[in-house]
DNA sequence: CCGACCAAATTGGTCCGACCAAATATCCCA
DNA sequence: TGGGATATTTGGTCGGACCAATTTGGTCGG
Protein backbone atom coordinates (compact mmCIF):
# COMPACT_ATOMS: atom_id res chain seq x y z
CA UNK A 1 0.00 0.00 0.00
CA UNK A 2 1.11 3.06 -1.10
CA UNK A 3 4.63 2.07 -2.22
CA UNK A 4 6.04 4.74 -3.93
CA UNK A 5 8.86 3.70 -6.06
CA UNK A 6 11.88 5.86 -5.66
CA UNK A 7 15.16 4.93 -7.59
CA UNK A 8 16.44 5.77 -4.32
CA UNK A 9 14.65 3.01 -2.41
CA UNK A 10 15.64 0.21 -5.38
CA UNK A 11 18.91 0.92 -4.95
CA UNK A 12 18.86 0.82 -0.91
CA UNK A 13 16.74 -2.23 -1.38
CA UNK A 14 19.44 -3.72 -3.55
CA UNK A 15 22.88 -2.54 -1.41
CA UNK A 16 20.84 -3.20 1.52
CA UNK A 17 20.31 -6.88 0.78
CA UNK A 18 24.11 -7.21 -0.46
CA UNK A 19 24.87 -5.97 2.89
CA UNK A 20 22.98 -8.17 4.53
CA UNK A 21 24.30 -11.24 2.39
CA UNK A 22 27.87 -9.86 2.96
CA UNK A 23 28.67 -9.27 -0.22
CA UNK A 24 30.72 -6.86 1.60
CA UNK A 25 33.12 -7.59 4.63
CA UNK A 26 32.54 -5.14 7.53
CA UNK A 27 34.85 -1.96 7.27
CA UNK A 28 34.75 -2.56 3.79
CA UNK A 29 34.31 -0.02 1.24
CA UNK A 30 31.23 0.77 -0.75
CA UNK A 31 31.90 1.87 -4.63
CA UNK A 32 31.91 5.46 -5.06
CA UNK A 33 29.26 7.49 -5.31
CA UNK A 34 29.77 8.03 -8.53
CA UNK A 35 30.64 4.17 -9.34
CA UNK A 36 27.19 3.15 -7.89
CA UNK A 37 25.28 6.16 -10.01
CA UNK A 38 26.85 4.15 -13.18
CA UNK A 39 26.18 0.56 -12.20
CA UNK A 40 22.48 1.84 -11.56
CA UNK A 41 22.50 3.68 -14.57
CA UNK A 42 21.11 6.90 -11.95
CA UNK A 43 22.35 10.30 -11.35
CA UNK A 44 24.48 10.43 -8.20
CA UNK A 45 21.79 12.58 -6.29
CA UNK A 46 19.92 9.14 -6.32
CA UNK A 47 22.41 7.13 -4.85
CA UNK A 48 23.34 9.52 -2.19
CA UNK A 49 19.73 9.55 -1.20
CA UNK A 50 19.52 5.22 -1.00
CA UNK A 51 22.81 5.74 1.19
CA UNK A 52 21.28 8.08 3.07
CA UNK A 53 19.09 5.46 4.11
CA UNK A 54 21.21 3.25 4.85
CA UNK A 55 23.23 5.03 6.93
CA UNK A 56 20.12 5.35 8.69
CA UNK A 57 19.63 1.92 8.93
CA UNK A 58 23.13 1.45 10.30
CA UNK A 59 24.29 -0.35 7.72
CA UNK A 60 26.77 1.83 6.61
CA UNK A 61 28.58 4.95 7.80
CA UNK A 62 29.57 7.73 4.98
CA UNK A 63 32.23 10.12 5.89
CA UNK A 64 34.92 11.55 3.46
CA UNK A 65 36.85 9.86 1.56
CA UNK A 66 34.07 6.86 1.29
CA UNK A 67 31.30 4.59 2.51
CA UNK A 68 31.95 2.19 5.17
CA UNK A 69 29.94 -1.19 5.79
CA UNK A 70 28.89 -1.53 9.12
CA UNK A 71 28.86 -4.61 11.10
CA UNK A 72 25.38 -6.45 11.32
CA UNK A 73 24.71 -6.55 14.16
CA UNK A 74 25.41 -3.00 14.61
CA UNK A 75 22.39 -2.34 12.74
CA UNK A 76 18.85 -1.06 13.30
CA UNK A 77 16.49 -3.80 14.01
CA UNK A 78 14.49 -2.33 10.95
CA UNK A 79 16.85 -4.42 9.09
CA UNK A 80 14.96 -7.44 10.70
CA UNK A 81 12.59 -7.48 7.69
CA UNK A 82 14.64 -7.49 4.84
CA UNK A 83 16.68 -10.23 6.77
CA UNK A 84 14.03 -12.51 6.73
CA UNK A 85 12.87 -11.40 3.40
CA UNK A 86 16.34 -12.45 2.01
CA UNK A 87 15.46 -15.81 1.27
CA UNK A 88 12.11 -17.34 0.04
CA UNK A 89 12.34 -19.78 3.19
CA UNK A 90 12.86 -16.99 6.41
CA UNK A 91 15.76 -18.89 8.17
CA UNK A 92 13.66 -20.65 11.18
CA UNK A 93 16.17 -19.68 13.90
CA UNK A 94 15.61 -16.02 13.05
CA UNK A 95 12.28 -16.40 13.29
CA UNK A 96 12.19 -18.47 16.29
CA UNK A 97 13.93 -15.39 17.94
CA UNK A 98 11.31 -12.90 16.61
CA UNK A 99 8.89 -14.78 19.04
CA UNK A 100 10.65 -15.16 21.60
CA UNK A 101 11.50 -11.42 21.95
CA UNK A 102 7.92 -10.62 21.11
CA UNK A 103 6.89 -12.99 23.49
CA UNK A 104 8.77 -11.50 26.60
CA UNK A 105 7.35 -7.76 25.31
CA UNK A 106 3.93 -9.05 25.82
CA UNK A 107 4.57 -10.30 29.29
CA UNK A 108 5.86 -7.48 29.95
CA UNK A 109 3.21 -5.30 28.42
CA UNK A 110 0.41 -7.53 30.41
CA UNK A 111 2.11 -7.26 33.52
CA UNK A 112 1.87 -3.72 33.57
CA UNK A 113 -1.77 -3.50 32.19
CA UNK A 114 -2.34 -5.36 34.88
CA UNK A 115 -1.12 -2.95 37.28
CA UNK A 116 -2.06 0.30 35.74
CA UNK A 117 -5.42 -0.66 34.39
CA UNK A 118 -8.58 0.98 36.14
CA UNK A 119 -11.72 -1.17 36.76
CA UNK A 120 -13.04 0.01 34.04
CA UNK A 121 -10.04 -0.95 31.59
CA UNK A 122 -9.52 -4.46 33.56
CA UNK A 123 -13.81 -5.24 33.24
CA UNK A 124 -13.19 -4.31 29.23
CA UNK A 125 -10.27 -6.71 28.70
CA UNK A 126 -11.72 -9.46 30.49
CA UNK A 127 -14.89 -9.10 28.46
CA UNK A 128 -12.10 -8.78 25.18
CA UNK A 129 -10.86 -12.10 26.64
CA UNK A 130 -14.15 -14.33 27.13
CA UNK A 131 -15.52 -13.15 23.93
CA UNK A 132 -12.25 -14.59 22.38
CA UNK A 133 -13.22 -17.50 24.37
CA UNK A 134 -16.01 -17.91 21.84
CA UNK A 135 -14.09 -18.55 19.19
CA UNK A 136 -13.67 -21.89 21.07
CA UNK A 137 -9.58 -21.90 20.21
CA UNK A 138 -9.78 -21.64 16.53
CA UNK A 139 -6.80 -19.49 16.71
CA UNK A 140 -6.79 -17.84 13.01
CA UNK A 141 -10.01 -17.32 13.32
CA UNK A 142 -9.61 -14.96 16.63
CA UNK A 143 -6.60 -13.43 14.97
CA UNK A 144 -7.84 -10.07 14.31
CA UNK A 145 -9.52 -9.90 18.21
CA UNK A 146 -6.79 -11.54 19.85
CA UNK A 147 -4.08 -8.57 18.02
CA UNK A 148 -7.13 -6.34 19.01
CA UNK A 149 -6.31 -7.63 22.20
CA UNK A 150 -2.91 -7.07 22.94
CA UNK A 151 -3.04 -3.70 21.76
CA UNK A 152 -5.38 -2.74 23.82
CA UNK A 153 -3.18 -4.22 26.54
CA UNK A 154 -0.39 -2.05 24.76
CA UNK A 155 -2.76 1.22 25.23
CA UNK A 156 -2.98 0.34 29.24
CA UNK A 157 0.36 -0.22 29.63
CA UNK A 158 1.08 2.63 28.08
CA UNK A 159 5.23 2.01 27.42
CA UNK A 160 5.94 4.02 24.59
CA UNK A 161 9.42 1.56 24.19
CA UNK A 162 7.69 -1.52 24.21
CA UNK A 163 5.17 0.32 21.58
CA UNK A 164 7.98 1.52 19.27
CA UNK A 165 9.54 -1.74 19.22
CA UNK A 166 6.37 -4.14 19.11
CA UNK A 167 5.45 -1.84 15.96
CA UNK A 168 8.68 -2.42 14.36
CA UNK A 169 8.55 -6.16 14.56
CA UNK A 170 5.11 -6.83 13.42
CA UNK A 171 5.46 -4.88 10.63
CA UNK A 172 8.92 -6.56 10.08
CA UNK A 173 7.82 -10.42 10.74
CA UNK A 174 3.72 -10.44 10.37
CA UNK A 175 4.13 -9.14 6.79
CA UNK A 176 6.23 -12.05 6.41
CA UNK A 177 4.50 -15.05 7.47
CA UNK A 178 1.54 -13.83 5.94
CA UNK A 179 3.55 -13.45 2.64
CA UNK A 180 4.59 -16.94 3.49
CA UNK A 181 0.91 -18.08 4.54
CA UNK A 182 1.92 -19.33 7.83
CA UNK A 183 -0.83 -19.61 10.27
CA UNK A 184 0.28 -21.09 13.46
CA UNK A 185 -2.21 -22.87 15.47
CA UNK A 186 -0.88 -23.78 19.36
CA UNK A 187 -4.13 -26.14 19.20
CA UNK A 188 -7.65 -25.94 20.44
CA UNK A 189 -7.37 -27.29 23.80
CA UNK A 190 -3.97 -25.50 24.56
CA UNK A 191 -5.67 -22.10 23.15
CA UNK A 192 -8.78 -22.25 25.44
CA UNK A 193 -6.37 -23.31 28.51
CA UNK A 194 -4.08 -20.33 27.77
CA UNK A 195 -7.57 -17.97 27.90
CA UNK A 196 -8.76 -19.09 30.95
CA UNK A 197 -5.77 -18.65 32.57
CA UNK A 198 -5.91 -14.91 31.35
CA UNK A 199 -9.24 -14.45 32.10
CA UNK A 200 -8.73 -15.64 35.50
CA UNK A 201 -5.22 -13.44 35.57
CA UNK A 202 -6.70 -10.47 34.79
CA UNK A 203 -9.58 -11.09 37.22
CA UNK A 204 -7.45 -11.51 39.85
CA UNK A 205 -4.72 -8.81 38.82
CA UNK A 206 -2.42 -12.03 39.39
CA UNK A 207 0.10 -10.42 36.70
CA UNK A 208 2.43 -13.70 37.12
CA UNK A 209 -0.28 -16.19 36.28
CA UNK A 210 -1.71 -14.19 33.13
CA UNK A 211 2.15 -13.93 32.23
CA UNK A 212 2.67 -17.55 32.41
CA UNK A 213 -0.10 -18.40 30.53
CA UNK A 214 0.78 -15.88 27.48
CA UNK A 215 4.32 -17.79 27.93
CA UNK A 216 3.05 -20.47 27.19
CA UNK A 217 0.66 -20.41 24.88
CA UNK A 218 3.65 -17.81 22.97
CA UNK A 219 5.68 -21.13 23.38
CA UNK A 220 3.61 -22.79 21.55
CA UNK A 221 3.23 -20.50 18.89
CA UNK A 222 6.87 -21.16 18.72
CA UNK A 223 6.68 -24.45 18.05
CA UNK A 224 4.08 -24.63 15.72
CA UNK A 225 5.84 -21.78 13.34
CA UNK A 226 8.79 -23.69 12.97
CA UNK A 227 7.41 -26.90 12.29
CA UNK A 228 5.21 -24.87 9.95
CA UNK A 229 8.93 -23.43 8.11
CA UNK A 230 10.30 -26.83 8.19
CA UNK A 231 7.73 -28.32 6.25
CA UNK A 232 7.53 -25.39 3.80
CA UNK A 233 11.70 -26.23 2.93
CA UNK A 234 11.87 -27.71 -0.04
CA UNK A 235 14.54 -30.67 0.07
CA UNK A 236 17.35 -28.41 -0.22
CA UNK A 237 20.51 -29.13 -2.74
CA UNK A 238 17.82 -31.14 -4.53
CA UNK A 239 15.39 -30.40 -7.35
CA UNK A 240 11.71 -30.88 -6.73
CA UNK A 241 9.99 -34.15 -7.55
CA UNK B 1 33.09 10.16 17.66
CA UNK B 2 33.39 10.89 13.29
CA UNK B 3 30.45 13.26 13.77
CA UNK B 4 30.23 13.47 9.95
CA UNK B 5 27.99 16.87 10.26
CA UNK B 6 26.15 17.01 6.80
CA UNK B 7 23.82 19.65 5.76
CA UNK B 8 21.14 17.22 5.30
CA UNK B 9 21.62 15.42 8.90
CA UNK B 10 21.16 18.82 10.22
CA UNK B 11 17.95 19.49 8.65
CA UNK B 12 16.95 16.32 9.62
CA UNK B 13 17.73 16.57 13.00
CA UNK B 14 15.92 20.06 13.13
CA UNK B 15 12.72 18.63 11.53
CA UNK B 16 12.78 15.80 13.63
CA UNK B 17 12.44 17.44 16.60
CA UNK B 18 9.90 19.81 15.13
CA UNK B 19 7.61 16.58 14.30
CA UNK B 20 8.73 15.07 17.78
CA UNK B 21 7.71 18.65 19.53
CA UNK B 22 4.45 17.63 17.79
CA UNK B 23 4.38 21.19 15.67
CA UNK B 24 2.67 19.48 13.08
CA UNK B 25 -0.40 17.50 13.45
CA UNK B 26 0.25 13.84 12.68
CA UNK B 27 -0.98 13.51 8.55
CA UNK B 28 -0.25 17.16 7.96
CA UNK B 29 1.68 18.27 5.00
CA UNK B 30 5.44 19.00 5.61
CA UNK B 31 6.63 22.04 3.65
CA UNK B 32 7.26 21.75 -0.07
CA UNK B 33 11.16 20.33 -0.42
CA UNK B 34 11.63 23.28 -2.23
CA UNK B 35 9.88 25.92 0.45
CA UNK B 36 12.41 23.81 3.23
CA UNK B 37 15.57 24.68 1.01
CA UNK B 38 14.24 27.72 0.90
CA UNK B 39 13.88 28.19 5.13
CA UNK B 40 17.44 25.95 5.68
CA UNK B 41 19.25 27.88 2.92
CA UNK B 42 20.37 24.96 1.47
CA UNK B 43 19.91 23.12 -2.22
CA UNK B 44 16.82 20.79 -2.86
CA UNK B 45 19.28 17.88 -2.68
CA UNK B 46 20.21 18.23 0.77
CA UNK B 47 16.72 18.31 1.59
CA UNK B 48 15.75 15.75 -0.26
CA UNK B 49 18.35 13.37 1.51
CA UNK B 50 16.93 14.98 4.90
CA UNK B 51 13.37 14.20 4.21
CA UNK B 52 14.69 10.42 2.80
CA UNK B 53 16.04 10.34 6.11
CA UNK B 54 12.87 10.44 8.37
CA UNK B 55 10.96 8.79 5.99
CA UNK B 56 13.63 5.56 7.17
CA UNK B 57 12.50 6.46 10.46
CA UNK B 58 9.12 6.36 10.15
CA UNK B 59 8.39 9.91 10.86
CA UNK B 60 6.97 10.82 7.32
CA UNK B 61 5.54 9.73 4.59
CA UNK B 62 6.96 11.09 0.75
CA UNK B 63 4.75 10.55 -2.13
CA UNK B 64 3.80 12.67 -5.02
CA UNK B 65 1.84 15.41 -3.92
CA UNK B 66 3.34 15.98 -0.70
CA UNK B 67 5.10 14.52 1.94
CA UNK B 68 3.13 13.95 5.39
CA UNK B 69 3.47 13.48 8.97
CA UNK B 70 2.99 10.10 10.39
CA UNK B 71 1.80 9.24 14.19
CA UNK B 72 4.52 9.29 16.78
CA UNK B 73 3.87 5.76 17.24
CA UNK B 74 4.23 4.08 13.86
CA UNK B 75 7.89 5.71 14.02
CA UNK B 76 10.91 3.46 14.55
CA UNK B 77 12.68 3.24 17.89
CA UNK B 78 15.56 5.41 16.52
CA UNK B 79 13.71 7.92 17.87
CA UNK B 80 13.49 7.28 21.38
CA UNK B 81 17.36 9.04 21.35
CA UNK B 82 15.89 11.98 19.87
CA UNK B 83 12.53 12.12 22.19
CA UNK B 84 14.78 11.71 25.45
CA UNK B 85 16.81 14.76 24.32
CA UNK B 86 13.82 16.87 23.12
CA UNK B 87 14.30 18.38 27.09
CA UNK B 88 17.20 19.33 28.78
CA UNK B 89 15.55 17.26 31.82
CA UNK B 90 14.40 13.98 29.77
CA UNK B 91 10.94 12.73 30.51
CA UNK B 92 11.16 10.22 33.95
CA UNK B 93 8.43 8.33 32.57
CA UNK B 94 10.07 7.87 29.33
CA UNK B 95 13.28 6.92 30.70
CA UNK B 96 11.72 4.24 33.06
CA UNK B 97 10.09 2.68 30.20
CA UNK B 98 13.10 2.30 29.11
CA UNK B 99 14.80 0.76 31.80
CA UNK B 100 12.09 -1.58 32.39
CA UNK B 101 11.86 -2.45 28.85
CA UNK B 102 16.09 -3.20 28.46
CA UNK B 103 15.37 -5.30 31.78
CA UNK B 104 13.14 -7.73 30.37
CA UNK B 105 15.53 -7.97 27.99
CA UNK B 106 18.19 -8.68 29.50
CA UNK B 107 15.86 -11.57 31.63
CA UNK B 108 15.67 -13.14 28.00
CA UNK B 109 19.06 -13.11 27.32
CA UNK B 110 20.22 -14.31 31.17
CA UNK B 111 17.55 -17.02 30.88
CA UNK B 112 18.71 -17.73 26.96
CA UNK B 113 22.01 -17.78 28.06
CA UNK B 114 21.94 -20.15 30.43
CA UNK B 115 20.03 -22.77 28.71
CA UNK B 116 22.56 -22.42 25.77
CA UNK B 117 25.97 -21.94 27.06
CA UNK B 118 28.01 -24.83 27.40
CA UNK B 119 30.33 -25.67 30.01
CA UNK B 120 33.45 -23.52 28.79
CA UNK B 121 31.11 -20.36 28.56
CA UNK B 122 29.39 -20.91 31.67
CA UNK B 123 32.99 -20.98 33.24
CA UNK B 124 33.68 -17.63 31.92
CA UNK B 125 30.46 -16.09 32.42
CA UNK B 126 30.81 -17.49 36.12
CA UNK B 127 34.13 -15.58 36.62
CA UNK B 128 33.29 -12.74 35.37
CA UNK B 129 30.34 -12.21 38.02
CA UNK B 130 33.07 -13.35 40.57
CA UNK B 131 35.39 -10.38 39.64
CA UNK B 132 32.41 -8.23 39.58
CA UNK B 133 31.81 -8.99 43.03
CA UNK B 134 35.39 -7.54 43.81
CA UNK B 135 34.28 -4.19 43.43
CA UNK B 136 32.27 -4.80 46.51
CA UNK B 137 29.27 -3.53 45.42
CA UNK B 138 30.40 0.39 43.86
CA UNK B 139 28.56 0.22 41.17
CA UNK B 140 29.60 3.07 39.41
CA UNK B 141 33.06 1.29 38.95
CA UNK B 142 32.00 -2.10 37.89
CA UNK B 143 30.32 -0.37 35.13
CA UNK B 144 32.08 -1.48 32.32
CA UNK B 145 32.93 -5.08 33.39
CA UNK B 146 29.35 -5.33 33.81
CA UNK B 147 28.11 -4.03 30.62
CA UNK B 148 31.44 -6.49 29.16
CA UNK B 149 29.32 -9.39 30.89
CA UNK B 150 25.98 -8.40 29.60
CA UNK B 151 27.38 -8.21 26.23
CA UNK B 152 28.62 -11.68 26.85
CA UNK B 153 25.63 -13.05 27.71
CA UNK B 154 24.19 -11.81 24.66
CA UNK B 155 26.94 -13.56 22.55
CA UNK B 156 26.11 -16.59 24.30
CA UNK B 157 22.43 -16.01 23.90
CA UNK B 158 22.83 -15.80 20.53
CA UNK B 159 19.70 -13.92 19.81
CA UNK B 160 20.12 -11.29 16.64
CA UNK B 161 16.60 -9.68 17.36
CA UNK B 162 17.23 -9.06 21.00
CA UNK B 163 20.76 -8.10 20.02
CA UNK B 164 19.82 -5.47 17.91
CA UNK B 165 16.93 -4.17 20.06
CA UNK B 166 19.37 -3.52 22.88
CA UNK B 167 22.06 -1.70 20.59
CA UNK B 168 19.30 0.50 19.79
CA UNK B 169 18.04 0.92 23.46
CA UNK B 170 21.60 1.49 24.83
CA UNK B 171 23.01 3.44 21.73
CA UNK B 172 19.95 6.08 22.18
CA UNK B 173 19.59 5.88 26.24
CA UNK B 174 23.29 5.16 28.06
CA UNK B 175 24.27 8.00 25.89
CA UNK B 176 21.41 10.19 27.43
CA UNK B 177 21.97 9.68 30.68
CA UNK B 178 25.75 10.30 30.63
CA UNK B 179 25.49 13.83 29.19
CA UNK B 180 23.21 13.90 31.89
CA UNK B 181 25.68 12.69 34.40
CA UNK B 182 23.20 10.45 35.99
CA UNK B 183 24.87 7.45 37.21
CA UNK B 184 22.33 4.96 39.46
CA UNK B 185 23.46 3.67 42.24
CA UNK B 186 21.39 0.56 43.48
CA UNK B 187 22.68 0.88 46.60
CA UNK B 188 26.04 -1.37 47.37
CA UNK B 189 24.40 -3.81 49.69
CA UNK B 190 22.20 -4.89 47.00
CA UNK B 191 24.50 -4.98 44.47
CA UNK B 192 25.95 -7.75 46.09
CA UNK B 193 22.93 -9.49 46.36
CA UNK B 194 22.29 -9.52 43.43
CA UNK B 195 26.13 -10.86 42.35
CA UNK B 196 25.29 -13.38 44.38
CA UNK B 197 22.03 -14.65 43.21
CA UNK B 198 23.38 -14.32 40.05
CA UNK B 199 26.98 -16.51 40.35
CA UNK B 200 24.40 -19.34 42.09
CA UNK B 201 22.07 -18.69 39.46
CA UNK B 202 24.84 -19.46 36.31
CA UNK B 203 26.69 -22.12 38.49
CA UNK B 204 23.44 -24.61 38.39
CA UNK B 205 22.18 -23.50 35.41
CA UNK B 206 18.94 -21.88 37.42
CA UNK B 207 17.53 -19.38 35.34
CA UNK B 208 14.85 -18.39 37.49
CA UNK B 209 17.10 -17.52 39.91
CA UNK B 210 19.23 -15.29 38.08
CA UNK B 211 16.78 -13.79 36.23
CA UNK B 212 14.57 -12.93 39.27
CA UNK B 213 17.80 -11.48 40.66
CA UNK B 214 18.98 -9.65 37.86
CA UNK B 215 14.87 -7.98 37.97
CA UNK B 216 15.01 -6.68 41.21
CA UNK B 217 18.77 -5.02 40.31
CA UNK B 218 17.00 -3.47 37.78
CA UNK B 219 13.93 -2.48 39.25
CA UNK B 220 16.62 -0.74 41.90
CA UNK B 221 18.51 0.82 38.98
CA UNK B 222 14.94 2.19 37.78
CA UNK B 223 14.25 3.70 41.24
CA UNK B 224 17.32 5.20 41.51
CA UNK B 225 17.23 7.41 37.88
CA UNK B 226 14.25 8.25 38.15
CA UNK B 227 15.41 9.45 42.29
CA UNK B 228 18.05 10.98 39.89
CA UNK B 229 15.77 13.03 37.09
CA UNK B 230 13.65 14.29 39.77
CA UNK B 231 16.41 15.76 41.84
CA UNK B 232 17.71 17.63 38.25
CA UNK B 233 14.62 18.62 37.66
CA UNK B 234 13.95 22.48 38.01
CA UNK B 235 10.96 23.06 40.03
CA UNK B 236 8.64 23.37 37.27
CA UNK B 237 7.00 26.38 36.38
CA UNK B 238 8.24 27.78 38.88
CA UNK B 239 10.58 30.69 38.21
CA UNK B 240 14.10 29.04 40.05
CA UNK B 241 14.57 30.44 43.93
C1' DC C 1 64.84 -1.58 2.70
C1' DC C 2 61.92 1.50 5.15
C1' DG C 3 59.67 5.44 6.93
C1' DA C 4 58.46 10.37 6.05
C1' DC C 5 56.77 13.61 3.13
C1' DC C 6 54.58 15.80 -0.82
C1' DA C 7 51.54 15.93 -4.97
C1' DA C 8 47.88 14.01 -7.71
C1' DA C 9 43.65 11.54 -8.02
C1' DT C 10 39.56 10.25 -5.70
C1' DT C 11 35.67 10.94 -2.85
C1' DG C 12 32.02 12.92 -0.39
C1' DG C 13 29.45 17.64 0.35
C1' DT C 14 26.80 21.00 -1.79
C1' DC C 15 24.70 23.91 -5.04
C1' DC C 16 22.25 25.23 -9.39
C1' DG C 17 19.12 24.75 -12.99
C1' DA C 18 16.20 21.99 -15.79
C1' DC C 19 12.49 18.76 -17.29
C1' DC C 20 8.83 15.30 -16.44
C1' DA C 21 4.65 13.26 -14.55
C1' DA C 22 1.47 13.01 -11.03
C1' DA C 23 -1.28 15.44 -7.76
C1' DT C 24 -3.60 19.56 -6.33
C1' DA C 25 -5.76 23.78 -6.75
C1' DT C 26 -8.28 27.09 -9.58
C1' DC C 27 -11.26 28.87 -12.67
C1' DC C 28 -14.80 28.97 -15.97
C1' DC C 29 -18.68 27.35 -18.30
C1' DA C 30 -23.01 24.91 -18.80
C1' DT D 1 -24.00 24.93 -8.48
C1' DG D 2 -21.65 20.99 -10.35
C1' DG D 3 -18.11 19.48 -13.36
C1' DG D 4 -14.60 19.47 -16.19
C1' DA D 5 -10.69 21.76 -18.31
C1' DT D 6 -6.57 24.28 -17.09
C1' DA D 7 -2.81 26.16 -14.45
C1' DT D 8 0.14 25.48 -10.58
C1' DT D 9 2.50 22.95 -7.26
C1' DT D 10 5.00 19.00 -5.89
C1' DG D 11 7.95 15.17 -5.87
C1' DG D 12 11.30 12.37 -9.09
C1' DT D 13 15.38 12.53 -11.62
C1' DC D 14 19.13 14.10 -14.23
C1' DG D 15 23.53 16.45 -15.41
C1' DG D 16 27.18 19.36 -14.48
C1' DA D 17 30.09 22.04 -11.56
C1' DC D 18 33.10 23.40 -7.59
C1' DC D 19 35.17 22.75 -2.95
C1' DA D 20 37.55 20.46 0.77
C1' DA D 21 39.08 16.45 2.93
C1' DT D 22 40.87 11.97 2.33
C1' DT D 23 43.23 8.48 0.07
C1' DT D 24 46.66 6.99 -2.86
C1' DG D 25 51.12 6.69 -4.94
C1' DG D 26 55.37 8.00 -5.76
C1' DT D 27 59.56 10.29 -4.41
C1' DC D 28 63.29 11.23 -1.43
C1' DG D 29 66.30 10.84 2.45
C1' DG D 30 68.06 7.89 6.09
Amino acid sequence: MTVTSNISHEIAGILRDEILREQYRSGERLPSERDLAGRFNASRGAVREALSQLEQLGLIRIHPGGARVQAIDAASIAILGPLLALDPIPDAQLVDQFLQTFSALMSLTVSEAIAKANSAQLNRATDMVVSLAEFQGDFAAMQPQWREFLDYLSDIAGNLVVRLISNDLKAQFVEQMMKLGIRPDPGQASTSRMLTQLHKGLVNRDSELATRALQIHFDEVRSAVSEAIVELAPVPKRASQ
